[in-house]
DNA sequence: CATGAATGAGTCTTCATTCAT
DNA sequence: TATGAATGAAGACTCATTCAT
């Protein structure tokens, strides 16, 4: 089939990736093999190596995806009509990994995980998945900002400092909903308002 | 009786989990293989694989390892003389981290991060490092109860969640730290009292 | 009746066996890929396919094209008007090695190497390389005998096993060609003629 | 099996080499493939990838020992005690050639042939090769001058040259022997001598 | 006819583990 | 007990060829 539209090559793409992120949400990185996510795509071999150079592209791919929406997430709501709080937005990310977790059946934390050794050990994914962190700072930053111009963060200190102990919050709650199964993130925001607000 | 004495039995084991621990802090689990370990320790394979089954032996000792002495520490704070703080508290166990990763070379950290990975896909290592956060939570809980108990915890909120939160901050502090070369501690610290006390 | 002349057809056909031979120059046969040549051809897979049924079909064509020329060289210089000597037909024969491997980018050689390789486990090529030796022999002996008849070769001996020898200083060229770079023929011929006419 | 001798060990390289030879013999290089050389030569491949590194360290071992001997036949010659002659030199190559065709029951000039093959694509394997030739060119000088000493070669020449041409006589010998099944080694003697002593 | 995406058998290579010495 | 050579089941990736469009 020639002459395919850059449209169908990117649902391919999609097709693939997606497929890879199931299987390295039950296997890891390395427990996966090119064999599992042939598999799982429903395409053939030839076919994935296509689209993607290797292992490792792909690797850097579903690394690249991991972590995708979060600092837009945080800079919607520091841009946008309601007042800020930090509780507020610490209650959007934990809702927001929530519904991701369900939305992949559960893949989403343990990829997130993955990424997270990979970037231990792989100077390219530590690259890909260091940018993302830095945008997610740089959202909690402006989060920071707002909540203050919105008079609800009254004390003194660095943005910055929060902003790293905020994006902490992220690693935490997914470590322990993957450990204990199921964290209540209801519990977790009440857990941070009640450190916070006392 | 065995012809060697349980002490350099154990000693050998140590050797053995040492070795392991500096691949795996270059190599993650996966990519590291036996004979690195193997190598590293100075033995054959032949004496590895008498000190333990095999690979998966040896990710679950490390695995045990890793997250070992938290608890401990912050019991200890719980339980100890001078007057308790949440942010005293933090800073103790941030500033344990940044010891042990530079007691280890720089392997701590990651030999962390692969582990809490291999728990979401290991049910085993997922026991053992669950066992060790609860470990860990209850021993925040107890720094709550004593710092509440001290008059430096004045708010209203359930302990347990707010363990949870605290729990939190150590992986978030792990990861940023592998991902952005060194969080200073201090500023992190910072960073929580900020947010705490406004 | 084709839509395309046979002209054009032949043409095409050409094309891609002058892009096969820039590649087996570079790579060998069997590391040359479809690929390769489908690129360097700037042809798409399925137009190459419509003019040879695979790869062996263009191996064989590349072989049989790799000796083409040798017997009507010797053939026209037993033929022709001039007096013949049997240096002066191994000069001759050293000075078209030359000139092919300039024409052809220094790919003649290697592919003549390839196709000599090639002939040692394909039977099918085998069949083709040995027919051009052949008539290059049938060529050399034309050649001895215009020498014998010119007066220019004096002694006894079978023109058939001289005829023999006479093939093998092409390899040995080539192969000395190949191996140091750049064997000068001058110096080739002049080691010949020493040789022969102490 | 452990702590075997270097004997052992360099038996089972020699033991995968001609396995190896065998199959190359066969197939040449590339149609080769480890997993014939490993069925071939009786050991594992685990075992096979124990004693080279990989199929271009095999290839390398091969190329090595194809034109290994003849230099020393020369130097023997041009160093013995019998009368030297050009022609005798020439014959003494033929036989040992022959002889090693027959040994490795036809394997030798194909092998040989693969190899020169691969010198012109493979630089590693060129540099082997060619530092082969260039001491079977110094071995026929010494032939050369020799002859000349015993009063068996009174014309002028550079011996350089002459041993250029002599070289090219083996490829030549090698490869009609290959495609032609046979070629008579007497007849190719005769050949040569009735070339030079017209 | 031409295109080039898709196929899948076939390659090289690695590595956890065993066991004869 | 200690050794390390040997095993062989995977695993990542390639490439000649086909065929739907």
């Amino acid at each position: 089939m020639p002459k395919v539209s850059d449209a169908h090559r990117s649902a391919r793409r999609e097709q693939i990736l997606d497929a890879a992120i199931r299987c390295v949400g039950r296997e890891g990185f390395h427990r996966t093999t090119m064999a599992h996510v042939i598999a799982e795509s429903g395409l053939s071999s030839g076919a994935v190596y296509g689209y993607f150079k290797g292992k490792e592209d792909l690797i850097k791919a579903i690394a690249g995806r991991a972590l995708g929406g979060f600092s837009e997430l945080l800079s919607g709501i520091a841009n946008g009509p309601a007042p800020v709080t930090v509780a507020g937005a610490v209650r959007a990310m934990v809702n927001e990994v929530e519904r991701l977790g369900v939305e992949s059946d559960g893949a989403f934390p343990k990829v997130v995980m993955h990424a997270w050794s990979e970037a231990a050990r792989d100077p390219e994914v530590l690259r890909i998945v260091g940018e993302n962190v830095d945008r997610v700072h740089a959202a909690w930053v402006e989060v920071l900002r707002r909540a203050s111009a919105d008079g609800n963060l009254t004390g003194p200190g660095r943005d910055s400092d929060m902003a790293r102990v905020l994006i902490g919050l992220m690693p935490g709650f997914v470590l322990q909903g993957l450990l204990l199964g199921k964290v209540d993130g209801q519990q977790y925001c009440d857990g941070f308002e009640s450190l916070t607000a006392h």
